[in-house]
DNA sequence: ATAATTTTTTAGACAAGTCTAAATTTTAAT
DNA sequence: ATTAAAATTTAGACTTGTCTAAAAAATTAT
């Protein structure tokens, strides 16, 4: 049995870690979930306890297959009912979150199977954000350049097209790693360089550098 | 801010004094809750407290005015909730129960009311009992059992007394649901049994059938 | 490399909701 | 009207999830 509060702190840490992979700190959930992170060391005690994630002292948090997939669920369930609010009961997009944050914990397989179904098996929420399957995957997106994407996607850098230590200084410099989650702010047609968001920055790039860029769309 | 223990509470005072009127005794709401005698003097403590309920030690308890309504939301909640499932998700309604009983606690008051909307207000759940307004009143139902009709009369099925899965499995391979017109062709005396017509089929059943059968008259 | 700062954990506390066991009040029985 | 039985309440404890304040570890800066 998984709690409500124990299902949030799984869904933070899950978007924290760009889908489960990285580990994730203390107090980025502590931030993101707006609670002490007292509390947050103490979530992740019983978390452990019951491996849904895995944890050494001091060392941070990342999900277990378990936990990845409890959190998976949530979201899945979460976008289904953000499809019905607005599809079925004329929600707008912007009233939905809160009504679904408390729906999304309702413990019933046929029930988020039948809204499937009845929602005639939606892939996206109202916002645009992917649905993940029952077994927590979301649709493959492929590896593409930064450079293909449009205004206003978000994508997670996968890699390198140019590996010169030029070019990985560069990056290095401008905090762009791997799993870094690199949103497209807008785009110049006339010479394609392009405004993103990363983290909190805001960085302008030249096309040289959104062609060298492997991404995964979001 | 009332809890989901202090709903379920008031709903089971609600249920327990024939629609708040009565005063109801702590051993009867443990029992019901199946819970114990000194929880339940607790949580009166503070629903008495919130003003949901009077109280006066080892007098029992009844609803105020503001627990009355609450507990009759909840209860509008729940029954339109089965509907959903019933009526949209295919739930049959031996189902229903465990998930509208998580359902009802959900807060968001547009969600209901386009809810009610969405199923076209209905005036029963799938058990035959009536869905009350949202100021609490429930409309006189002019409910009866099958057995109670003459012959020649025409009503529609509203729900069940008996809900046990026989008795739903039998319904459902007769071909008898909610909202099925029924005429009774004949009636015998001395065993009560009955012919239907349902749709363009005949049906023989017996008084156990009849008398678990609630009909609105037609 | 050591000191200062930040992050994380621990210790102890609190509210909600429940429990057991004991005390108190009410009700029923003689 | 007393006593026995039943119902109800109190007292103290436990769990979950949270907090504050202090201690410990890790990181950063000098």
């Amino acid at each position: 049995m998984v709690t409500f509060s124990e299902e949030n702190y799984l869904k933070a840490i899950y978007h924290l870690s760009k889908h489960g992979s990285v580990s994730v700190s203390t107090n980025a959930i502590a931030q993101r979930m707006d609670t002490k992170a007292s509390s947050v060391t103490d979530m992740i005690k019983k978390l452990s306890e019951k491996d849904l994630v895995d944890y050494k002292k001091y060392q941070g948090v990342s999900l277990t297959e378990s936990g990845r997939l409890t959190a998976t669920t949530v979201i899945r369930k979460h976008r289904l009912w953000e499809v019905f609010l607005v599809d079925k009961l004329n929600f707008s997009w912007d009233e939905v979150h809160e009504v679904a944050e408390q729906l999304e914990h309702i413990k019933s397989e046929k029930l988020i199977d039948q809204l499937d179904a009845f929602l005639e098996f939606p892939t996206h929420d109202p916002h645009g954000d992917p649905i993940p399957d029952k077994q927590g995957n979301f649709k493959k997106t492929e590896k593409m350049l930064l450079s293909q994407l449009a205004e206003g996607e978000t994508c997670i850098c996968i890699g390198v097209k140019d590996s010169s230590s030029e070019f990985l200084q560069y990056l290095d410099k401008h905090q762009i790693a791997l799993g870094t989650i690199i949103k497209v702010v807008s785009k110049e047609t006339f010479d394609e360089s392009m405004t993103l968001q990363i983290n909190a920055e805001v960085l302008a790039i030249s096309k040289e550098v959104s062609n060298n860029l492997f991404v995964k769309a979001n």
